[in-house]
DNA sequence: AGCTCTGGCCTTTTT
DNA sequence: GGCCAGAGCT
């Protein structure tokens, strides 16, 4: 297998999967034996290489493809992974298991069930659900809901998960009273959610260990079974999916001798933006100490981007601390400088994001599918929507509340969910009055007193009212209770009946009334709502249609192994519930794909409008950045956080580097935060970009202008004669920035410039006189919100150089 | 039971 | 500004 190696790549045996890489793409392809972390930066070509990879695996070194697992962290690139194979090995990529972490540990669970001694049919509760059992746990335990918000329950649980510290153990590990506090509702709600026969997504992880761990036969199975594991953005694991990898590859022999799997990560550690969900860049630094023998490729040349941006990014990611050093370049020349813009405020940078799109377009320079705009927060895509509309500018949000979070499509699956398990009570509860039917909090509270009382489940508690054998309920509610039972029996017939899933969904929403309490309303939202439930009917329908054409085109089954015991037939209800649980509707984001596939007119298709975090993976010719402000961008939590500076420093590179030819970047002065505006300074991020790659468009408001917005506190009146060291002179210098320059100006920028108290009296260049309403945060997240009478309220943060005296 | 009103709170979110 | 939770009213 040596030989291959040092062979030139035309020579090579195997050159049409080979031929085309640059030397560290093929070395990566091609390197055999030990554990290959392969640091892949933006745009370096990481996919191909995984899956000329996968294809080398089986053309090259005879592995047979049942024994290749390809874990990914999106539905989106397993399936673009499995296409890109199955175009270099055809159907043998069939037999390969290339699926999320997720998936992967759901068949993994589902065929092990009953190792676990547990249902194989067991719900997947989502966020959503999880922090529902959650308010009803802390509830149950007496807590305020105040001190113990579900959503920090919730989070602090998920932590204790994705570093696999399991219920019983998590007291030990508390540090203070909220986690005590939290460790007994983490008890208590692994006990309701294995009642309810329930994992949440960080179980499916953390079970899966468990049960590697616990049972060595059954690990053992999968690593003489899997050969070679390939992990993509492995720097977005956490601790336990980073376990979950070492046991199933293994790092010793095994007693009876299986030689641990070949293991192939790749991932950016500049990319790590999911800190806040567990994920530790320890991974992928640590790789090498974790992995004895492993061996470390850097690719670093870019196929996607001009060097203009690419410098910029270098330069931004090159602040971050304790990074390995990585710099990106390309062959293809500089292209055009990043543009800047300063914004009056959030509308006037909208107007021109939108005037630029326009004027692109016009000249032919791009396309409408070929952009798009980029923010921090979701909140911030609505400035954009009202301008885009107004002008018809094509576009589309992706992200946001996603279909599958919304209330009434929850509701509809919840049912199915219902019929499926009937043990999962979250969801029996979700629905138990919805529509309304006259089962209120109080009757339910009898149920649930009564179901925890007998020991029964929340179903055969409400089977027990009916009976009338549930103690202080009231027998209006025991009626409503029956004709709620009846129906679910009713549902329940025609789900074992075997119809397929739509109709089983049609009956659900015919049946409770749900789609007549909708269709009855002339709430305009009630429309919007019926349509995305026809729309959960549409997908249930192709869900089963595409299930039939699948069953008809695969080959015999495959002698070699049982069917997989405990995962859901193909197109019936579990399986759809398993579909959507784990699917989200990232899928969703248009195609850009400018290039190869010509569209019939050069305005064609939509601009796409994203979070930052949404982008990521993504690549487009034109990347508007918005809101590059200390705040905004990085966000104010962030500041005086280095720790999470330095991951809104890496969501600022992977902005940057989204952009193919073209990238700008903008900010506001004044910008409406939570209904107030708010000043804010420049991001830092933007200082950061070297002046000499910058074409600033506008740094200066225009002074002239007078401001049409009724909030008067919109433009900057002019030139102050006062303080050199104003706002207006630090933008005026903006182009001049220089990056030697820059790390000073961040001590100073951090420093509080200004200690307000509220009632306390300012004047302002700008605002003129005020008096401090009240303040808010501390250090680098002091702000103040001053009433400037006419000038109107304002919030100011402190930091930094306020062009402001206190009186 | 179910409505409306008020007050407190705000990230990002692959599964 | 807008969502959710809890209080209070019908």
């Amino acid at each position: 297998m040596s030989t291959l190696f040092d062979l030139p790549p035309d020579q090579g045996e195997h050159a049409e999967l080979t031929g085309d890489l640059n030397p560290a793409q093929r070395a990566a392809v091609e390197h055999a034996g030990t554990p290959l972390l392969v640091v892949a930066g933006a745009g370096s070509g990481k996919t191909r290489v995984l899956t000329r990879r996968i294809a080398y695996l089986l053309g090259a070194r005879g592995a047979h493809p049942g024994q290749i697992m390809a874990i990914t962290f999106t539905n989106k690139a397993a399936a673009e992974m499995r296409e890109r194979v199955g175009e270099l090995v055809g159907r043998r990529s069939g037999a390969m298991w290339m699926s999320t972490f997720h998936s992967m540990c759901v068949r993994v669970l589902r065929r092990e069930a009953k190792t676990l001694e547990m249902s194989s049919n067991f719900s997947i509760y989502d966020a959503d659900d999880a922090r529902r059992l959650l308010t009803l746990v802390a509830r149950d335990l007496d807590l305020d809901s105040k001190r113990y918000q579900p959503r920090a329950l919730a989070a602090h649980i998920s932590n204790l998960k994705n570093e696999l510290i399991d219920s019983e153990s998590a007291g030990s590990h508390a540090t203070n009273d909220f986690e005590r506090r939290a460790a007994e509702v983490y008890v208590e709600y692994q006990r309701r959610l294995s009642q309810a026969n329930a994992m949440d997504f960080d179980d499916l992880i953390m079970r899966t260990v468990e049960l590697f761990q616990v049972f060595p036969d059954v690990a053992e199975y999968y690593r003489r079974r899997f050969r070679h594991v390939l992990v993509d953005e492995y720097q977005d694991t956490n601790h336990a999916q980073y376990t979950l990898v070492r046991e199933l590859v293994g790092t010793e022999p095994t007693e009876s001798g299986v030689e641990p799997a070949e293991l192939c990560v790749v991932g950016d550690a500049d990319q790590s933006i999911y800190a806040f969900r567990g994920a530790t860049i320890r991974n992928i630094e640590e790789f090498e100490r974790d992995f004895p023998n492993a061996r470390t490729i850097l690719l670093e040349q870019n196929y996607r981007s001009t060097q203009t941006i690419l410098s910029a990014a270098n330069s931004v990611i090159a602040r971050n601390p304790d990074r390995r050093d990585k710099r990106l370049w390309t062959s293809e020349g500089d292209g055009e400088k990043v543009v800047g813009y300063v914004a009056d405020n959030e509308h006037d940078e909208a107007a021109f994001v939108a005037g630029e799109i326009d004027d692109l377009v016009d000249q032919g320079v791009a396309k409408y599918s070929d952009v798009a705009v980029f923010y921090r927060t979701n909140n911030q895509s609505r400035v954009f929507e009202e301008i885009f509309i107004r002008l018809g500018l094509p576009y589309r949000v992706v992200g946001g509340v996603r279909f599958y979070e919304r209330k009434e499509v929850r509701d509809a699956l919840a049912y199915l969910r219902v019929l499926a398990n009937p043990d999962d009570t979250v969801s029996l509860r979700r629905i138990l009055n919805v529509p309304k039917r006259g089962i209120g909090d109080r009757a339910e509270a009898c149920v649930a007193t009564h179901a925890e009382r007998e020991r029964i489940s929340f179903v055969s508690a409400l089977r027990d009212a009916v009976a009338d054998k549930v103690p202080m309920l009231n027998p209006r509610s025991r009626k409503a209770i029956t004709a709620f039972v009846e129906l679910l029996d009713g549902l329940y017939e025609l789900a074992d009946s075997g119809v397929e899933v739509a109709d089983i969904l049609e009956a659900v929403l015919d049946r409770t009334g749900y789609r007549a309490e909708l269709d009855a309303s002339d709430d305009p939202q009630d429309a919007s709502r019926l349509e995305n439930l026809d729309e959960l009917v549409t997908v249930a329908r192709e869900f089963t249609e595409s299930a039939a054409e699948a069953a008809a085109l695969a080959p015999e089954t495959d002698a070699e192994e049982e069917p997989d015991a405990g995962v859901p037939e193909p197109g019936s209800l579990p399986a759809f519930l398993e579909r959507v649980s784990l699917v989200a509707d990232a899928d969703s984001i248009p195609e850009s794909d400018g290039g190869d596939a010509e569209e019939d007119a050069d305005d064609a298709g939509v601009v796409t409008l994203m979070t930052v975090h949404t982008a990521k993976g993504l690549e487009y010719p034109v990347v508007f950045g918005t809101g590059w402000e200390d705040g905004v961008f990085p966000h104010l939590r962030a500041l005086g956080e280095p720790k999470e500076l330095a991951e809104e420093r890496r969501l600022a590179y992977v902005a940057i580097t989204r952009a193919r030819e073209r990238l700008y970047v903008s900010r506001a002065l004044v910008r409406t935060q939570w209904g107030q505006p708010a000043a804010n300074p420049a991001s830092r991020f933007l200082d950061e970009i070297p002046a000499e790659l910058l074409d600033w468009r506008r740094e200066a408001p225009s002074s002239g202008g007078g401001g049409g917005s009724p909030r008067a506190a919109t433009t900057w009146g002019g030139r102050p004669g006062t303080g050199s060291d104003s706002a207006q002179s630090r933008l005026a210098s903006g182009g001049m920035r220089t990056t030697g320059f820059t790390g000073a100006r961040n001590d100073w920028k951090d420093t509080v410039a200004l200690k307000l108290d509220a009632g306390d009296r300012v004047n302002h260049d700008k605002y003129g006189l005020g008096t401090v309403v009240s303040t808010d945060g501390t250090g680098p997240r002091a702000t103040a919100t001053i009433d400037f009478g006419t000038a109107g309220t304002v919030r100011l943060m402190l930091i930094g150089s306020v062009p402001m005296v206190k009186l």
